[in-house]
DNA sequence: ACAAGTCGGTTGTTTTTACAACGAAAAGAG
DNA sequence: CTCTTTTCGTTGTAAAAACAACCGACTTGT
């Protein structure tokens, strides 16, 4: 448990809360940890969830296979963020989503209502993991908008260049790499794998961009 | 603005505090109240806002149109709703969407850093709207994953299913009257208005379900 | 009551996507 | 190192969606 508390501290959770501070909240929030191998599920749709997950090594998807076995990738959690935010209210009911391993991963667990009770003396510390829980679920409401926003453009086309220049922003860079193969690309912006990967070539072949595997540059 | 608590008292951000309660925070809070006309922008993508708002009266639209004149509808906000969570922390930037009065309506704002900053001594209900805060916050996640899986779906018809059968669940009935027109519910299913209007014909046609104008029922 | 505008259905054409199938290249396993 | 599996591009065909255009019914404002 105590390797991850540097990871931890980099996390917008425990944001400005020291490593000490961390540390002693960790039993306070009952914090537990588990490992997942490549490929097992996390959490399964249906299940019900009363914490609050960090990622703290590895990657993960949250993705949705409907009975035609059409995979939907919601999102994707890197090291660092979290998960299961969406679930915090008592009534919230099973979750929507399953939740696989996608690397070999690590993740933590930690007691949600006791996040967000607030303990008038415990932790000192507890009102800035309050206010970085906000932040966290805010910013997530964030990106889903955005995320609707390439998934609602008509064309395959206007969903990649959508994606690609949103990527291209937040790499402050042209040259970037998705992390994504072309599959979960497909998957995660709703289209077909072979009709994407014909359309990127046109676009490639226009002049738009160049790739090759993950690594892509907008011209 | 007191006319409006009984409303307020309804809200998810306040539930379970009393109108006493609720007059004496409004102040604390900052609360500020402004009216707009049918078709008047709320706010407009780009600018900047520091407060959580709930609207009390009438109903707004989130949106955005693009270069082409698309119009996505993203999300529709009812009296006693909220928007605004996604933008509670400091460095959220600006409004990624506009945001519309489709009726007259009235709209409350409250300053946000007063909410998630927790002050000791001030208002005893204070932790009470923190913890309503999170919960609607939550909620709204989810209902935008929801949303997701809507539109993630890849034919018109599909997304129609799914989206009518999530709302006769939520109606506990097979008949419902939905919020949209039908150039609304396509700017918010992203598909196209004719289409989407013979996609439903057929769907009628083959005794998938019943309709006149928003009234629907599934069969 | 009348004119103007909105709304929803319909149709035909064009464009785009989904689907299926295949092969080459790369990655991974033993 | 070789065999197997995965990944990605490519092609052709069938299905679906977008687009444009039109009409009739219904609203709204004056």
């Amino acid at each position: 448990m105590k390797k991850f508390i540097p990871i931890l501290k980099r996390t917008q959770l425990f944001a400005a809360v020291s490593e000490e501070e961390i540390s002693s909240m960790l039993s306070c929030l009952n914090a537990r940890l588990r490992t997942y191998k490549k490929g097992e599920y996390v959490l399964r749709q249906g299940e019900h969830l009363d914490d609050i997950t960090v990622l703290v090594d590895g990657e993960l998807h949250i993705q949705r296979d409907d009975y035609w076995g059409n995979r939907a990738i919601v999102d994707r959690i890197a090291v660092g963020e979290m998960f299961g935010e969406a679930y915090i209210a008592p009534e919230s009911g099973a979750l929507l989503n399953d939740v696989i391993a996608v690397e070999d991963s690590t993740v933590m667990f930690f007691d949600v209502k006791r996040i967000i009770t607030v303990c008038s003396s415990a932790c000192r510390f507890h009102s800035m993991v309050v206010q970085n829980l906000f932040f966290a679920i805010s910013e997530k409401n964030r990106k889903l908008v955005q995320k609707l926003g390439y998934i609602s453009k008509r064309s395959t086309r206007e969903k990649l260049m959508s994606y690609l220049s949103e990527e291209a922003k937040r790499n402050n860079s042209s040259s970037f790499i998705i992390p994504f193969n072309r599959q979960q690309l497909a998957d995660f912006l709703s289209v077909d794998r072979s009709a994407m990967s014909n359309e990127l070539c046109k676009m490639r072949d226009e002049g738009l961009l160049e790739f090759n595997k993950n690594a892509f540059k907008l011209l």
